[in-house]
DNA sequence: TTAAAAGTAGACCGACTTGTCTACACACGT
DNA sequence: ACGTGTGTAGACAAGTCGGTCTACTTTTAA
């Protein structure tokens, strides 16, 4: 592992349940038994180690993310993306990390200009989540053939994976996944 | 207006779009011309005013959502909940000042540690919220009788609203309330 | 073997943080 | 008229922040 690699990843654990603000750069040496120097000849700046976190948290949870979303029904899908993120708040993904809620939701908490790089990484990940499920669901018989229900399918989809986040975030209970499956269940029936 | 709901006022505005850690005790003072030794006579500390404007927003907002719940068929408490969503991420609601998603998610991001006052206090508020769904379903018609039922649509709408919020903050588009309305539809029908 | 690259440890800088304290001004009820 | 709130203005303390820099050591590749 890089040096490079290794400050990311030391950096990342602590961004995300510390929050951005909240670590400083200090911690990030300590804790990664680094020099100073060598962060800043890797990194220009906070912001851009921040980046690169969310880079690495995004081609990390993407993964895990299309794994999930590879069924071959569309009713699969959503199904394992809920039982997916049940595993998640039970700290039953390993690759995840301890669950804190959505590091991209989190991180453009903290910085609330949209133009900010910063918010603009999280918003193309919000993006490209979308695109995954929009993708799993256009692969499936039932909707290869209808991309407008599919999209508003994927939106849908996508709501509730936020609002799910949020409020195991928030609240600590992980419970809160049964009424969106049920709700599901509606939907495919009709 | 008393010095301490004015203290209360500005904080909360510079909270609310800047961020808990982004916003410092100077910054407070400049904005709201006032004396340090003012703000530091009605408030012990940052965190205890951070606490009175989580408070103060509480009560802002539950009001504005009331307002919203309080249909007397159990459908027009969802529509209007999601019309109202809109409204407010289109900056149409002025009592709640310009959107910046929701306050609690945010703060709570800030404050990963649920032990810590302003994180119960976000978890508190949800709560709440919750509460305010289930008693306007229990009044409609349709659902007074069927406790079981009348929970689980409050917290899929709750999960709705939170999803809404967040990608309405995260990816500063407002059109997405469309899909749970006709998701909704689809419910009620069945 | 040797020169360059990349690492360590940590002093240091200026700016900023929360919070305390002094010195003074004004308003109000007795 | 006077004492007691409550307010203002701002210096100050003590510490943290991100970031730079020096001096030295280790690794690596030609």
């Amino acid at each position: 592992m890089t040096k490079q690699e290794h400050i990311v990843n030391t950096a990342l654990t602590l961004f995300y349940t510390k929050g951005l603000h909240a670590v400083g750069i200090n911690e990030i040496l300590a804790e990664s038994n680094v020099a100073k120097k060598t962060l800043y000849n890797h990194f220009a700046s906070k912001d851009e180690l921040i980046c690169a976190c969310l880079a690495k948290r995004d081609t990390q949870f993407n993964s895990w993310f299309e794994e999930i979303c590879n069924k071959p029904l569309a009713i699969e899908v959503a199904i394992s993306l809920f039982t997916g993120l049940k595993l998640w708040f039970a700290n039953q993904v390993p690759k995840l990390g301890h669950f804190n809620g959505c590091f991209f939701i989190n991180a453009a908490a903290e910085y609330p200009n949209a133009q900010h790089p910063i918010a603009k990484q999280c918003m193309q990940h919000k993006q490209t989540i979308l695109d995954i499920i929009l993708t799993a669901l256009l692969a499936t018989p039932e909707l290869k053939n209808n991309k407008v229900k599919a999209l508003e399918i994927a939106h849908t989809l996508l709501t509730l994976k936020e609002g799910l986040i949020c409020q195991a975030r928030v609240t600590r209970n992980q419970s809160l996944v049964m009424p969106s499956i049920t709700l599901l269940k509606h939907i495919t029936q009709s």
